[in-house]
RNA sequence: GCUCGAGUGGUGGAAUUGGUAGACACGUUGGACUUAAAAUCCAAUGAGCAGUAAUGUUCGUGCGGGUUCAAGUCCCGCCUCGAGUACCA
């Protein structure tokens, strides 16, 4: 009987699905585990082998932790929401729901036979009316409340509106727009309703206002700043400009300094932190404000370097700053103009490749140092950013390169304010090692003693404060699309209303067309049933629109994050209809103690992710304000192209050792054609497309030799291995345990097919040792004591292994014991059966097989993981390195039992020792204990 | 530019608090079995030098220094590659 992983695997997949073996309970006497993985969005292209690497991580976690005794809640689903299925609808007009549930088909029969151990039955689609229900009724939830600094938590918006009535806005430290109106308790109860929403919808955490906007033409959406890669969209590399519309947008800014110390609660990778920390982009420093002669105006700017304000000699405000038409006098009205035409011209992209030179213009107005009460002259600049800080700058030319670059390039004196400082040549940057001179009450101090008296007298003055800034900027909600959540939002009198959540979801409608509709409005405005009746609550045909209870429903659709943002709170209760999930699950699972995905997900979902479930732990409604306690970064497994290199303007291809000095062009060649030593089969590749069929090849020692190169695994670039073919041949046990073995988990690595081998011959090694002359035989009889050893060594190693995610090493050991076992011709079932137990979490179906072999009529995915016995890992000696200076010479067989003395005593006895020594005396010896003896002389 | 991470045989990668560098696997070479091949099993495999051989010996973890009886590991200075970020005041 040979290893037919076939038949195993196909008969452990069905039964595991018919007995529901993996399925969850939401309460057990058991302690419990929550592993999670990224749910993938469901491509048309299916899986390659890189995608289930992190979720062969995560089961083998799941199943182990199983096998410990845990109740493990181990789900998954899928981010079904999002632009290529909607892409698809417009160019064929099919339903991307039916896209979507096409590919997910696919990707379900690919999971399966992978054997991973899901708890399928708390699958969830974003995508689902079920699913998005809540996701709407948690965007009402954030429409309703605001963020009050004074607890620092999020509060419910009635709460603000009581505050408001009693005592006006003045007293109120809430995260909002910038300058709110101020108004007395009197003046709110006076104010309109339309009046009071306006300002309410100013302090509202999901909130409707004029924004400037990522825009993006060819796509026509807004896009997030973490969906803009150096300027261009993520998706396809389109442009993107800076467009004002009126936009949806979450106020994650509130939760800038939480979503920062949180950090430091949650195990996760430090990179990763790190990306966050910078992207919320905290610093602190003073904001000071200068007065601007012969106008009733005032300049706000934001510094890191308070210290340095006695070296400021001249001002920068961004072009797009809005005092620049009100400051800039008649004589230089003409050439700000120009300048602030010419930079609004040039795109984001233009500005940000071209940083070296060095432009702007003098407005010829001048400002007043408020502790000098000196004229300093105010320019404009395109280094200075409208959208961080207030958008102007101090500028200290000694102080900072920017500014000192820009004083030189237009000769604006530099005042040197550093002791000992040379700035001929460059700015003194480094603030730790400064020492301030020339600066009045300052001369001496260090950064940190500067900052802090600058501070405290420019507030005496009113005339700043130390402030803390944040990079980070709200988020952009409201996307111009038609496959993702409709919001559940209607206009009245242009002000929003939320639906209440008894008529929830809002569903997508149907539409003819996916493009934005011929007058511009977002896709859903295509709908001829969409407009909100406000007195029988529900959606109505669009035409009834100026009826007097019939409402415009919102036309825009929220973004790809919005689902993915609370999900893993769904699956404890996924099917729950009265709540998002229950108080019971949720305080039952809490948080994901495992969480696995890629580190691309760094600056977007797991930042927004955070931002919701603070805020819903602000609300009660989570009992965890960290959803993860923590999160592996899955490596890529990366593609090895094949490149077949074309001899340039010829038809002529050449062999990779031919090249030389040819000029050649590199042709992605299928890697399926390819073999393990380079080698192209010809023939195949020139019935593969016609433009190899006429082409010719020069060979090498009669054979064709390509390039390799390690990229991104892609349709383009033929190098994709799919799991579909690796299965087939192998099995998915080898194709589990090989990925596992390539490397580290969190690594980069290339697909190499060429290991393979190896780890599928280990199983057929494992398979044999049950199976003596082609029949299961096992031996009932008592182990030696060298089969035990191997075995708890084993069990010690991989356990240690898993518990430090370090997948690779324990498939090594799983070898070591298996070669070990085979040569000591080990079959003893006292052996085997516990072996079987500790292999099931990497490869399970053969586990499964080979446990039922040995008589047992239930899954083992519960049976307890064995413990190893010290007793037998002990030894009783030893053999000892013996080294001289530092450097080994021989080894020595020592009891383990022995003290220092003894071990050095016996060393000393050795004729080798002395032989080495040479009738010297050693000036020391050093002992320790079990590793190593080391004579120094 | 800044931040973070990584450089170990022909290849992927091991190496605990500094303690025999190269586990395990691929590949390569030789051998066994076979009419032959595949499959399987066994052995060798960092480089150099000496030796018929057992063996001995030198050099070896990106480069240059340092600490230490002992450094892949710790410290200082560089180089290269990868990831992220980019005029952030």
């Amino acid at each position: 009987m040979s290893y037919d992983f076939k038949k195993i695997e196909n008969y452990w997949q069905s039964y595991w699905a018919k007995n529901q073996t993996f399925a969850a309970e939401n309460s057990s006497k058991l302690p419990k585990y929550y592993v999670l993985d990224m749910f993938p969005y469901p491509s048309g292209a299916g899986l390659h082998v890189g995608h289930p690497l992190g979720y062969i991580a995560s089961d083998i976690v799941a199943r182990y932790k199983r096998h410990k005794g845990f109740n493990v809640l181990h789900p998954q689903g899928y981010d079904s929401f999002g632009l290529p299925a909607e892409q698809y609808a417009i160019q064929t007009g099919q339903h991307p729901a039916i896209t979507t549930e096409t590919n997910i088909n696919r990707y379900r029969q690919q999971l399966d036979q992978l054997g991973f151990s899901f708890d399928w039955s708390r699958e969830i689609r974003t995508s689902d009316s079920t699913y998005y229900k809540w996701t709407q009724w948690i965007f009402i939830q954030l429409f309703n409340a605001w963020y009050d600094l004074s607890l620092n938590k999020a509060r419910s918006i009635t709460t603000l509106i009581t505050l408001f009535s009693e005592q006006g806005n003045k007293n109120i430290t809430a995260v909002c727009d910038e300058n709110p109106p101020e108004f007395s308790a009197q003046e709110w109860n006076d104010f309109s309703e339309i009046e009071q929403q306006k300002i309410l919808l100013q302090y509202r955490l999901a909130y409707l206002s004029d924004t400037e906007v990522n825009w993006c033409a060819e796509l026509g959406t807004v896009l997030a700043n973490d969906e803009i890669i150096n300027g261009v969209s993520e998706r396809g590399g389109h442009p993107v400009i800076r467009k004002k519309m009126k936009q949806w947008s979450m106020r994650i800014s509130a939760y800038a300094d939480r979503l920062l110390q949180g950090l430091e609660k949650i195990d996760w990778p430090e990179p990763l932190k790190e990306m966050q920390r910078n992207w919320i982009g905290k610093s602190v420093g003073a904001s000071v404000v200068f007065n601007v002669t012969d106008y009733d105006a005032t300049v706000e700017v934001f510094t890191t370097r308070p210290d340095t304000l006695f070296g400021v000699t001249f001002m920068t405000l961004a072009p797009e700053h809005e005092l620049v038409s009100k400051i800039t006098t008649q004589e230089q009205s003409a050439e700000v103009n120009a300048y602030v035409e010419q930079t609004s011209k040039r795109s984001e992209r233009d500005r940000m490749t071209d940083v070296k030179s060095i432009t702007g213009v003098f407005t010829g107005a001048y400002a007043i140092h408020p502790l000098t009460k000196q004229q300093i002259p105010i320019w404009i600049g395109d280094y200075v950013l409208a959208g961080y800080g207030t958008g102007a700058v101090m500028a200290v030319p000694c102080g900072d390169q920017r500014d000192y670059d820009f004083a030189t390039h237009f000769n604006i004196p530099i005042v040197n304010i550093f002791k000992d400082a040379d700035i001929s040549k460059e700015a003194f940057t480094d603030k730790e090692n400064s020492v301030i001179a020339n600066s009045d009450f300052l001369n001496g101090l260090s950064y940190k003693e500067a900052s802090q008296k600058v501070i405290a007298s420019l507030e005496k003055i009113g005339a700043g404060k130390g402030t803390i800034n944040y990079r980070l900027r709200d988020a952009v909600f409201s996307r111009q699309r038609y496959w993702g959540e409709p919001f559940p939002v209607y206009y009245k009198e242009g002000m929003p209303q939320m639906i209440d959540r008894a008529h929830l979801p809002i569903l997508l409608p149907k539409v003819e067309k996916y493009l934005p509709t011929q007058e511009g409005a977002p896709p859903l405005g295509n709908s001829s049933q969409w407009g909100w009746d406000e007195q029988n609550n529900n959606v109505v045909s669009n035409d009834k629109i100026d009826h007097q209870t019939v409402f415009p429903l919102e036309l825009n659709t929220m973004p790809g994050w919005a689902g993915s943002s609370w999900y893993f709170n769904r699956y404890m209760d996924a099917h729950n209809t009265e709540e998002f999930a229950s108080q019971e699950a949720l305080h039952y699972w809490k948080e994901v103690d495992l969480y696995l995905g890629g580190s691309e997900h760094a600056t977007g979902h797991l930042l927004y992710s955070r931002f919701w479930q603070h805020f819903l732990y602000d609300m009660e409604q989570v009992p965890v304000e960290e959803y993860a306690k923590k999160l592996i970064n899955q490596g890529m497994i990366l593609g090895t192209s094949a490149l077949a290199y074309r001899k340039r303007g010829t038809q002529t291809f050449l062999s990779k050792g031919l090249v030389q000095d040819h000029e050649v062009d590199p042709v992605h060649v299928d890697v399926s054609f390819v073999n393990s030593s380079d080698e192209l089969d010809v023939e195949q590749l020139k019935k593969w497309q016609s433009q190899f069929a006429e082409a010719s090849f020069e060979l090498e020692e009669g054979v064709f030799r390509v390039g390799r190169e390690v990229e991104k695994m892609s349709k383009s670039k033929y190098n994709v291995v799919n799991p579909d073919d690796i299965c087939e041949q192998y099995g998915a046990d080898t194709l589990r345990m090989y990925e596992m073995f390539l490397g580290p988990i969190e690594q980069a690595k290339p697909w190499n097919t060429a290991g393979i081998s190896g780890v599928h011959s280990f199983l057929r090694k494992l398979w044999k040792l049950f199976h003596l002359n082609e029949s299961f035989e096992i031996s009932e009889e008592k182990p030696s004591r060298e089969s035990l050893k191997t075995l708890h060594k084993t069990i010690k190693k991989v356990t240690e292994d898993i518990e430090n995610f370090s997948f690779n090493t324990s498939v090594s050991s799983f070898m070591i014991c298996v070669n070990e076992l085979s040569a000591q011709q080990c079959n003893q079932r006292s052996i085997l059966e516990p072996l079987t137990c500790l292999i099931s979490p990497f490869a399970p179906h053969i586990a499964e097989e080979l446990w039922k072999l040995l008589g047992h009529q239930e899954s083992l995915s519960k049976t307890p993981y064995p413990v190893y016995e010290e007793h037998y890992l002990i030894e009783s000696s030893k053999e000892y390195p013996i080294s001289f200076n530092g450097k080994m010479r021989f080894t020595k067989k020592l009891p383990l039992s022995l003290s220092p003395k003894e071990i050095e005593n016996e060393v000393l006895a050795d004729d080798r020792t002395q032989q080495q020594l040479d009738g010297r005396t050693p000036k020391k010896v050093i002992v320790v204990p079990g590793k190593i003896v080391n004579i120094v002389g």
